[in-house]
DNA sequence: CGTGAAATTGAGCTCCCTCAATCTGAGTGG
DNA sequence: CCACTCAGATTGAGGGAGCTCAATTTCACG
């Protein structure tokens, strides 16, 4: 495990197509996960925040399958693959483990799809601000105050919207009193209006 | 490993919320995987093919996270979990391939998730007919010929439509030449042009 | 300040959803 | 054999959410 590596904004730590020789895992900062379609789009998987795991698709052909770079400076681990297999020989626990981040990877993506298959512009925001919080949450971060790394149009493209309804979005929340948006500083008022539109109570 | 199993359409082969302590492999007929929204309504998930596995998401908290039910008649082969983890003991070459596994997973449903992000109804349903016209391939099946075994209802939660939609889709398909559509079976006439329509082409 | 990118706001239009009627086909009983 | 039934699928009409195009406005950085 290599750690202390740092990376600045707009870097890319990952390239699509390239052999998966490690994974990583992020320790502060934030990521965006992409892919390239064939018009030349960027198709946003997601973003990754502090904790995270970075290169799990990896494992399904030895080649990443989605570029991820920098939002801000980001600091990292390295973890070799080769490594990786010599301590899942000896280690029981880190198998499950392994496991279990797959997995947890897997059904999040799954959940991930559900949301945008049942809601629409207003739910898919509040869910994505909803969940931004939650993770936040996770790492001892506030949930109800943060600041967006991201562009209205990489949240779009991450939700299937257009930057302008991503806007309009924010918003009626704003107008409803349920946010305080100030550029890309949010303040979140009411969690539970938010996470109730985003669980589609709609 | 527990084979030869046979279930009967409409029977449910794992649970939401039950305790993971198998994996599936499908040997014939195809299932459903689901879950129940708040509002008591189903979020289809996908469907499940010959040759592929039930149950990966379990691994992230040791629980089903979605239901999954026969379609059709359902073969399949029992994996108990101890089992499996006996044998990642000895076996390094099956810890790959279950990495392997995983990781595939993992890139599909990501890659599912951009397709709905990014596609039109029609291009979601061009996209949902060529991807399983490419896993019948797989599996020796024709992939220009076959039997939905699921109602336009299930592929319309699939894909985040309504019902009358996707039928709307595969009348224009069928009006353009590229299908013949008789209730459920399906004819692939311009395999070429759904590819096309379902990669983003559009 | 000044400059350019990012974000907001507005107006019109399109695609898909909603609601409703019709059609098809498989299974049932007379 | 045929009428009946009922679920699933198709088709039609109308309305609304979100996309497109365009004009400001705000914000970050020099």
């Amino acid at each position: 495990m290599q750690r202390g590596r740092q990376l600045r904004p707009g870097v890319t730590l990952v390239r699509a197509g390239e052999p998966m020789a490690a994974l990583f895992v992020v320790r502060s900062g934030s990521a965006k996960r992409y892919s390239v379609t064939l018009g030349g789009g960027e198709q946003v998987h997601g973003f990754v925040l502090p904790g995270e795991l970075v290169g799990l698709e990896g494992f399904a052909s030895g080649r990443y399958t989605c570029e991820v770079s920098a939002l801000e400076p980001l600091g990292y681990c390295r973890v070799p693959i080769r490594k990786l297999e010599q301590l899942l020989e000896r280690l029981p626990g880190l198998r499950r483990e392994i496991l279990r981040l797959l997995g947890q990877a897997l059904d999040e993506s799954q959940r991930l799809r559900g949301e945008l298959a049942l809601s629409d512009a207003r739910g898919r925001v509040a869910h994505f601000l909803a969940d931004l919080s939650h993770r936040l949450a996770r790492r001892g971060l506030s949930p109800t105050e943060f600041h967006l790394s991201m562009s209205r149009a990489d949240i779009a493209r991450h939700l299937g919207l257009t930057l302008e309804t991503v806007s309009r979005a924010l918003g009626t929340f704003k107008r409803e009193g349920w946010l305080r948006v100030r550029a890309r500083d949010i303040s979140v008022l009411r969690p539970d209006a938010l996470a109730a539109l985003g669980s589609g109570i709609a």
